[in-house]
DNA sequence: CCGCGATAGTTGACGTGTCACCGATGCACC
DNA sequence: GGTGCATCGGTGACACGTCAACTATCGCGG
């Protein structure tokens, strides 16, 4: 979705109007697709020159380590980082065969599984963290003003609030 | 990435300090991606919910739209829109199976590629346009104040100019 | 104790994105 | 007019994400 193209595409598509995008709405919906683009290659890529870890990857480690005893239900880490079971469960399939985590039956649930960080995925996590921090500071935070950063920060978070209300969360 | 996280991983990993987050900053970080995982699940959900096109179809639909005589060389819309080439050409075969474009021999060029929006694709186009501007009002625009707007595309621009001056350009 | 809907988690099929590599053409330089 | 390298574009293998379907267990009402 870049720059006037939506717009042209609607100019040409229709012709009573909906509310188009006004030039700056525009602006910043082209800044948010790009940033978004640009942004997350590239930090993900650092991630995984650095120590051969995903994106993802370092989602579910670092989500593991902050948990008590390093481990967790499937479902609870699921509902912690937005993302479906299903999502969840492939990529533990492939991190475990990695040795990075390992699942165990759980006592109280028969039904339930429990996700836990073996000691290569700590030494992974405590590998990458730092080169992590640096990047997210070097091609994000550090490019802002503190009243940007607290103004992204709202923003954001009133975008969140809106889509989890509305009943957006993902499956 | 979600909020804590990195933080505890890090104070886990290393004794000495890299420059941490500060409070707002993880806030940022924080809001950032949660603001991208939802946000894009959100609109691509719709999109396809409405006339069965993924966020990358609408893409590759309203860049050729708004391209002259609705056709274009494979590299410069892939650099338009800031993808590899690769990538558009796998996009592009799928997209072509359903006829949404095709490809022709360029002239000019024996080694290139010129992509054509079928009227097939022209109509998808048409059918999708107004209701995806509608969810990018509903789901972002609308809910930010004219100022919040400006800032937020400021800040976005910020970040793009510094990804591509640095040479973080898609392969 | 049985039936039955709800919940936990996994799986398979498929669309998507990346990487490495390839064949072909263009082009500059000798 | 050949040599050599860059560029154009495509392909295959694989990682990732979604959807729909499935199994197994839970827990409630009878």
């Amino acid at each position: 979705m870049s720059d006037m193209s939506i717009r042209s595409a609607y100019a040409g598509a229709v012709t009573s109007s909906p509310r188009w995008l006004t030039g700056p709405e525009q602006r910043a919906w082209q800044a948010y697709r790009r940033m978004t683009l640009l942004l997350n290659a590239r930090i993900s890529r650092e991630l995984a020159d650095d120590c051969g870890l995903s994106d993802p990857d370092y989602d579910v480690l670092s989500n593991l380590g902050e948990s008590a005893e390093r481990r967790c239900r499937v479902n609870e880490l699921a509902d912690r980082m937005l993302w479906s079971r299903s999502r969840l469960s492939h990529h533990l399939t492939r991190m475990q065969q990695r040795g990075l985590v390992s699942r165990e039956h759980c006592a109280d649930d028969g039904r339930g599984a429990v996700v836990v960080l073996t000691d290569a995925g700590l030494r992974k996590l405590e590998e990458a963290a730092a080169g992590h921090v640096e990047a997210v500071r070097r091609h994000f935070i550090d490019l802002l003003t503190p009243e940007e950063i607290d103004a992204f920060a709202g923003i954001g978070e009133t975008v969140v609030t809106h889509l989890t209300d509305e009943g957006g969360a993902p499956a």
